[in-house]
DNA sequence: GATGAAGCGGAGGGAACCTCCGTTTTTTGT
DNA sequence: ACAAAAAACGGAGGTTCCCTCCGCTTCATC
């Protein structure tokens, strides 16, 4: 009943840091792969852990999903800093946005999955739209003030319609039509026309 | 090769079709208790069969989703022909809806479960859809001939409506909620205000 | 009724889940 | 550098569910 004193934390060991990370990996390449109701031990064996280590690591299939799921969510955030550094506004807006395509296309066979465990997507939803639409605003804001865009579509229109784009379609050979519809979008988005955006 | 002949097909048996019916009925009910990855043997159990015959008549759990998906859907058809043989148009129109939420309600909790297992729900949905558009037709246009409702709303407006009043919402005491906005909507939808619409 | 096709039931082999605990690794204190 | 203890590891194995297979029963037909 008397609050604990403070019993000096211990610092996180590393194996158990090296693990978890492996088995996201692999978690993500098996259920990719595999779909989504693939054996978690499959996981475990591509991870090179043991099926205990998984299980401490992540209760339940579920809190895999979604370890998964905020992990890419975060790669992707990471991706667009690194493109921003790396090329200009406009073609750093083009890659990151087809990187957003590809990960929907993953999501829409993995993500149904998290959506069906448990009822936890609304607070992940919100998360991760959040987390996307800084991330457009960051890329956003450099092209308008470049003059290269359209300043009257936000971060959030833009956004709602790559999802969208992904949405609408669901046949094979699905993925290539939303990225050229995006290539469409983004030409629309853009004030200067007559130039290839092609390489770097 | 030789294409065969007229091969004399059997009348079905009547015991069969009986227990393919239980066993609908009972998955019914498992899924919406127990959640839609219920063991199959319990809803075997509960239908009173034996666990192969539930595998003959479906051979693979996402073969029972889709039969009792689209059975609740033919279901609910049925529903509306019947509440407009008893009811005004308008009350027959509330009704329905009424049951339409609650048709969305279970779906959230056992269709997003549909939606995973294979990639058929596409032509499910589209199926669904088109049937329901069909019986909205079916409540509105003697609603609208009445010139009860506002006619400049369609039957897919309304479907839409409702989808989309049950979407948003997701805590608990959702449903009432989402009746009650339903309520609203019909009050506007209506052209006569004032009578409380209560009983009968 | 007789007959045989169609359907029924449930035992049982296999797979996946998940817990539990003896062993190993890492951190901390000296 | 070393020892002690906390933390994590691995995987055997109990449990549960999946699904096939086949001998028995029931129904439609003749």
């Amino acid at each position: 009943m008397t609050d604990e004193a403070a019993p000096r934390p211990r610092k996180p060991r590393a194996d158990a840091i090296r693990n978890r990370e492996r088995v996201l990996e692999a978690a993500k390449s098996v259920f990719t792969q595999g779909g989504a109701e693939a054996g978690l031990e499959a996981v475990a064996r591509e991870a090179g852990v043991g099926i205990g280590t998984l299980y401490r690591h992540f209760p339940t299939r579920e809190a895999l999903y979604e370890a998964v799921y905020r992990r890419e969510v975060e790669q992707l955030a990471e991706l667009a800093a690194q493109l921003a550094g790396e090329y200009g506004p406009m073609e750093a807006l083009r890659r990151w946005m087809r990187a957003l395509v590809q990960f929907v296309a993953t999501k829409k066979g993995m993500g149904t999955a998290l959506a069906l465990a448990a009822h936890k997507p609304p607070e992940l939803m919100a998360y991760s739209a959040t987390r996307f639409q800084e991330v457009m605003g960051m890329l956003l804001r450099p092209a308008a003030e470049a003059g290269l865009v359209r300043t009257d579509i936000g971060s959030d229109d833009l956004l709602k319609a790559v999802i969208g784009l992904c949405y609408l379609q669901d046949g094979p050979g699905w993925q290539e039509q939303a990225l050229r519809l995006l290539d469409v979008f983004l030409d629309g988005l853009s004030l200067r026309r007559g130039d290839p955006p092609g390489t770097a």
